[in-house]
DNA sequence: CGATAATGATACGGACCCGTAACGATCGGG
DNA sequence: CCCGATCGTTACGGGTCCGTATCATTATCG
Protein backbone atom coordinates (compact mmCIF):
# COMPACT_ATOMS: atom_id res chain seq x y z
CA UNK A 1 0.00 0.00 0.00
CA UNK A 2 2.77 2.32 -0.02
CA UNK A 3 2.73 5.17 -2.68
CA UNK A 4 5.61 4.71 -5.18
CA UNK A 5 7.06 7.94 -6.37
CA UNK A 6 10.45 8.91 -7.78
CA UNK A 7 12.45 11.85 -6.39
CA UNK A 8 12.61 13.38 -9.61
CA UNK A 9 8.62 13.23 -9.14
CA UNK A 10 9.16 14.52 -5.49
CA UNK A 11 10.57 17.64 -6.65
CA UNK A 12 8.53 18.50 -9.45
CA UNK A 13 5.61 18.08 -6.99
CA UNK A 14 6.92 19.70 -4.23
CA UNK A 15 8.05 22.90 -6.50
CA UNK A 16 4.86 23.02 -8.03
CA UNK A 17 2.75 23.22 -5.07
CA UNK A 18 4.75 25.83 -3.75
CA UNK A 19 4.35 28.04 -6.49
CA UNK A 20 0.91 27.82 -6.39
CA UNK A 21 1.06 28.63 -2.91
CA UNK A 22 2.91 31.53 -3.59
CA UNK A 23 0.69 32.35 -6.69
CA UNK A 24 -2.93 32.12 -4.83
CA UNK A 25 -1.48 35.35 -2.57
CA UNK A 26 -1.85 32.44 0.61
CA UNK A 27 -0.34 33.41 3.80
CA UNK A 28 3.51 32.47 3.32
CA UNK A 29 3.67 29.71 6.48
CA UNK A 30 6.95 28.82 7.45
CA UNK A 31 8.15 25.32 7.30
CA UNK A 32 7.28 25.30 11.33
CA UNK A 33 3.86 27.09 11.11
CA UNK A 34 3.04 24.81 8.48
CA UNK A 35 4.05 21.90 11.05
CA UNK A 36 2.20 23.38 13.38
CA UNK A 37 -1.41 23.90 11.77
CA UNK A 38 -0.95 19.71 10.50
CA UNK A 39 -0.49 18.87 13.35
CA UNK A 40 -3.48 20.78 14.91
CA UNK A 41 -5.84 19.03 12.53
CA UNK A 42 -4.70 15.61 11.79
CA UNK A 43 -3.77 14.40 15.09
CA UNK A 44 -6.33 13.72 18.05
CA UNK A 45 -7.60 16.57 20.31
CA UNK A 46 -7.08 17.97 22.89
CA UNK A 47 -3.43 19.61 21.86
CA UNK A 48 -1.59 22.58 24.16
CA UNK A 49 1.34 24.76 23.80
CA UNK A 50 3.31 22.33 25.68
CA UNK A 51 2.85 19.20 23.44
CA UNK A 52 2.98 20.75 20.09
CA UNK A 53 6.52 22.25 21.46
CA UNK A 54 7.41 18.66 22.35
CA UNK A 55 6.35 17.13 19.05
CA UNK A 56 7.87 20.17 16.82
CA UNK A 57 11.34 19.92 18.87
CA UNK A 58 10.94 23.53 19.60
CA UNK A 59 10.80 25.99 22.30
CA UNK A 60 7.04 27.34 23.86
CA UNK A 61 7.24 30.81 22.12
CA UNK A 62 7.49 29.45 19.09
CA UNK A 63 4.31 27.40 19.41
CA UNK A 64 2.75 30.91 21.15
CA UNK A 65 3.94 33.09 18.39
CA UNK A 66 2.59 30.68 15.72
CA UNK A 67 -0.71 30.87 17.45
CA UNK A 68 -0.53 34.45 17.45
CA UNK A 69 -0.39 34.69 13.54
CA UNK A 70 -3.14 31.81 12.89
CA UNK A 71 -5.20 33.13 15.12
CA UNK A 72 -5.10 36.21 13.22
CA UNK A 73 -5.32 34.53 10.17
CA UNK A 74 -8.37 32.53 12.00
CA UNK A 75 -6.74 29.39 10.93
CA UNK A 76 -7.09 28.65 15.16
CA UNK A 77 -8.48 29.21 18.56
CA UNK A 78 -7.43 29.17 21.82
CA UNK A 79 -9.26 28.36 25.22
CA UNK A 80 -8.42 28.28 28.34
CA UNK A 81 -9.08 24.77 29.96
CA UNK A 82 -11.67 24.90 32.47
CA UNK A 83 -10.56 21.69 34.48
CA UNK A 84 -6.66 22.48 34.64
CA UNK A 85 -6.57 26.49 34.33
CA UNK A 86 -2.97 26.33 33.70
CA UNK A 87 -3.37 24.91 30.37
CA UNK A 88 -4.55 25.84 26.90
CA UNK A 89 -6.43 24.55 24.57
CA UNK A 90 -5.77 25.07 20.86
CA UNK A 91 -8.97 24.46 18.85
CA UNK A 92 -9.60 24.17 15.12
CA UNK A 93 -11.82 26.64 13.22
CA UNK A 94 -13.80 26.64 9.98
CA UNK A 95 -11.32 28.71 7.79
CA UNK A 96 -8.86 26.74 9.30
CA UNK A 97 -10.30 23.31 7.83
CA UNK A 98 -11.38 24.59 4.91
CA UNK A 99 -7.34 25.97 4.35
CA UNK A 100 -6.13 22.33 5.38
CA UNK A 101 -8.56 21.19 2.51
CA UNK A 102 -7.69 22.86 -0.18
CA UNK A 103 -4.14 22.42 0.74
CA UNK A 104 -4.66 18.60 0.19
CA UNK A 105 -6.27 18.97 -2.96
CA UNK A 106 -3.77 21.14 -3.87
CA UNK A 107 -0.98 18.22 -3.59
CA UNK A 108 -3.65 15.86 -5.16
CA UNK A 109 -4.54 17.69 -8.23
CA UNK A 110 -0.61 18.61 -8.59
CA UNK A 111 0.25 14.54 -8.18
CA UNK A 112 -2.28 13.90 -11.08
CA UNK A 113 -0.71 16.15 -13.29
CA UNK A 114 2.58 14.68 -12.94
CA UNK A 115 3.95 13.22 -15.76
CA UNK A 116 6.66 9.89 -15.48
CA UNK A 117 10.09 10.26 -14.79
CA UNK B 1 1.17 7.76 -15.46
CA UNK B 2 -0.70 10.22 -12.87
CA UNK B 3 0.11 9.99 -9.34
CA UNK B 4 -2.65 8.41 -7.63
CA UNK B 5 -2.72 10.31 -3.86
CA UNK B 6 -5.91 10.51 -1.69
CA UNK B 7 -6.23 13.95 0.48
CA UNK B 8 -6.10 12.19 3.66
CA UNK B 9 -2.54 10.82 2.41
CA UNK B 10 -1.40 13.95 1.03
CA UNK B 11 -1.99 15.79 4.35
CA UNK B 12 -0.04 13.54 6.07
CA UNK B 13 3.18 13.26 3.54
CA UNK B 14 2.33 17.28 3.94
CA UNK B 15 2.80 17.26 7.79
CA UNK B 16 5.31 14.57 7.91
CA UNK B 17 8.27 15.92 5.71
CA UNK B 18 7.53 19.15 7.28
CA UNK B 19 7.94 17.71 10.81
CA UNK B 20 11.47 15.96 9.93
CA UNK B 21 12.36 19.64 8.02
CA UNK B 22 11.55 21.23 11.27
CA UNK B 23 13.52 18.53 13.19
CA UNK B 24 16.47 17.79 11.05
CA UNK B 25 17.23 22.04 11.78
CA UNK B 26 17.26 22.16 7.63
CA UNK B 27 17.11 26.08 7.07
CA UNK B 28 13.39 27.24 8.09
CA UNK B 29 12.81 28.51 4.32
CA UNK B 30 9.48 30.05 3.64
CA UNK B 31 7.41 28.96 0.46
CA UNK B 32 8.74 31.47 -1.77
CA UNK B 33 12.18 30.61 -0.44
CA UNK B 34 11.30 26.78 -1.44
CA UNK B 35 10.16 27.85 -4.72
CA UNK B 36 13.01 29.83 -5.91
CA UNK B 37 15.28 27.08 -4.94
CA UNK B 38 13.43 24.44 -6.79
CA UNK B 39 12.94 26.64 -9.81
CA UNK B 40 16.69 27.08 -10.28
CA UNK B 41 17.49 23.23 -9.53
CA UNK B 42 14.63 22.11 -11.63
CA UNK B 43 14.35 24.49 -14.67
CA UNK B 44 16.68 25.25 -17.26
CA UNK B 45 19.01 28.09 -16.66
CA UNK B 46 20.29 30.73 -16.80
CA UNK B 47 18.11 32.33 -14.35
CA UNK B 48 18.38 35.98 -13.23
CA UNK B 49 16.22 38.17 -11.05
CA UNK B 50 13.88 38.86 -13.51
CA UNK B 51 12.98 35.92 -14.43
CA UNK B 52 12.99 34.41 -11.50
CA UNK B 53 10.40 37.23 -10.12
CA UNK B 54 7.87 36.46 -12.69
CA UNK B 55 7.79 32.78 -12.37
CA UNK B 56 7.10 33.50 -8.77
CA UNK B 57 5.01 36.68 -9.52
CA UNK B 58 6.89 38.66 -7.26
CA UNK B 59 8.95 41.57 -6.59
CA UNK B 60 12.40 41.68 -7.38
CA UNK B 61 13.49 42.56 -4.27
CA UNK B 62 12.09 39.28 -2.81
CA UNK B 63 14.05 37.43 -5.56
CA UNK B 64 17.18 39.37 -4.33
CA UNK B 65 16.87 38.95 -0.70
CA UNK B 66 16.20 35.33 -1.04
CA UNK B 67 19.31 35.42 -2.96
CA UNK B 68 21.21 37.14 -0.28
CA UNK B 69 19.79 34.35 2.05
CA UNK B 70 20.73 31.24 0.44
CA UNK B 71 23.87 32.26 -0.96
CA UNK B 72 25.06 33.04 3.29
CA UNK B 73 23.39 29.12 3.41
CA UNK B 74 25.59 28.26 0.26
CA UNK B 75 22.52 27.17 -1.84
CA UNK B 76 23.28 29.51 -4.60
CA UNK B 77 25.69 31.74 -6.75
CA UNK B 78 25.01 34.50 -8.12
CA UNK B 79 27.65 36.03 -10.90
CA UNK B 80 27.61 39.07 -13.41
CA UNK B 81 26.77 37.83 -17.13
CA UNK B 82 29.77 38.90 -19.14
CA UNK B 83 28.01 39.33 -22.48
CA UNK B 84 25.34 41.93 -20.94
CA UNK B 85 26.65 43.01 -17.63
CA UNK B 86 22.94 44.78 -16.29
CA UNK B 87 22.27 40.74 -15.73
CA UNK B 88 23.05 38.31 -12.88
CA UNK B 89 23.08 34.90 -13.41
CA UNK B 90 22.46 32.42 -10.73
CA UNK B 91 24.58 29.22 -10.08
CA UNK B 92 23.53 26.11 -8.35
CA UNK B 93 26.28 25.14 -5.86
CA UNK B 94 27.17 21.85 -4.89
CA UNK B 95 26.06 22.28 -1.26
CA UNK B 96 22.52 23.14 -2.75
CA UNK B 97 22.39 20.35 -5.15
CA UNK B 98 22.92 17.66 -1.91
CA UNK B 99 19.93 20.28 0.02
CA UNK B 100 17.88 19.36 -2.96
CA UNK B 101 18.96 15.47 -3.14
CA UNK B 102 18.07 15.50 0.32
CA UNK B 103 14.22 17.21 0.46
CA UNK B 104 13.67 14.74 -3.06
CA UNK B 105 14.96 11.81 -0.67
CA UNK B 106 12.89 12.71 2.08
CA UNK B 107 9.79 12.76 0.40
CA UNK B 108 10.02 9.87 -1.45
CA UNK B 109 10.89 8.02 2.25
CA UNK B 110 7.95 9.68 3.74
CA UNK B 111 5.35 8.88 0.75
CA UNK B 112 6.39 5.18 1.12
CA UNK B 113 5.91 4.96 4.72
CA UNK B 114 2.39 5.70 4.41
CA UNK B 115 -0.10 3.90 4.94
CA UNK B 116 -3.09 3.29 3.24
CA UNK B 117 -6.34 5.70 3.59
C1' DC C 1 -1.52 26.93 54.68
C1' DG C 2 3.07 27.43 52.28
C1' DA C 3 6.57 25.79 49.10
C1' DT C 4 7.37 23.80 44.75
C1' DA C 5 6.31 22.71 40.12
C1' DA C 6 4.21 23.42 35.76
C1' DT C 7 1.87 26.10 32.15
C1' DG C 8 1.52 29.61 28.78
C1' DA C 9 2.60 34.48 27.91
C1' DT C 10 5.73 38.32 27.63
C1' DA C 11 10.13 41.35 27.21
C1' DC C 12 14.33 41.79 24.94
C1' DG C 13 17.92 42.40 21.31
C1' DG C 14 18.93 40.90 16.96
C1' DA C 15 17.82 39.16 12.53
C1' DC C 16 14.96 38.59 8.51
C1' DC C 17 11.19 39.78 5.22
C1' DC C 18 7.67 42.58 3.00
C1' DG C 19 6.27 46.29 -0.74
C1' DT C 20 7.23 50.78 -2.48
C1' DA C 21 10.38 53.80 -4.15
C1' DA C 22 14.64 55.30 -5.47
C1' DC C 23 19.37 54.29 -7.06
C1' DG C 24 23.70 53.36 -10.00
C1' DA C 25 25.22 50.62 -13.80
C1' DT C 26 24.61 49.11 -18.36
C1' DC C 27 22.68 48.62 -22.89
C1' DG C 28 20.69 50.22 -27.25
C1' DG C 29 18.33 53.09 -30.59
C1' DG C 30 17.94 57.64 -32.64
C1' DC D 1 26.86 60.60 -28.40
C1' DC D 2 23.06 60.96 -25.57
C1' DC D 3 18.72 59.74 -23.66
C1' DG D 4 15.42 56.44 -22.47
C1' DA D 5 14.79 51.68 -21.11
C1' DT D 6 16.25 47.80 -18.42
C1' DC D 7 18.90 45.37 -15.06
C1' DG D 8 19.77 44.21 -10.10
C1' DT D 9 20.44 46.43 -5.70
C1' DT D 10 19.59 49.30 -1.82
C1' DA D 11 16.91 52.45 1.53
C1' DC D 12 12.93 52.93 4.15
C1' DG D 13 9.17 52.00 7.57
C1' DG D 14 6.65 48.39 9.39
C1' DG D 15 5.94 43.80 10.60
C1' DT D 16 7.26 38.97 12.09
C1' DC D 17 10.34 35.63 13.95
C1' DC D 18 14.10 33.71 16.68
C1' DG D 19 16.13 31.99 21.49
C1' DT D 20 16.85 33.19 26.21
C1' DA D 21 15.17 34.71 30.25
C1' DT D 22 11.55 36.10 33.06
C1' DC D 23 6.71 36.61 34.35
C1' DA D 24 1.89 35.73 36.38
C1' DT D 25 -1.31 32.15 37.05
C1' DT D 26 -2.63 27.81 38.58
C1' DA D 27 -2.07 23.20 40.50
C1' DT D 28 -0.05 19.93 43.73
C1' DC D 29 1.78 18.08 47.69
C1' DG D 30 3.86 18.14 52.27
Amino acid sequence: MALEIRPSQALRLWRQVHLDLVHDGQADLSARQTAILLTIYLELPPHTVRGLAQQLGVTKPVITRALDTMGKLGLVTRRRDEFDRRNVVIQRTVAGALAVERLADLVVQRARDLGPG
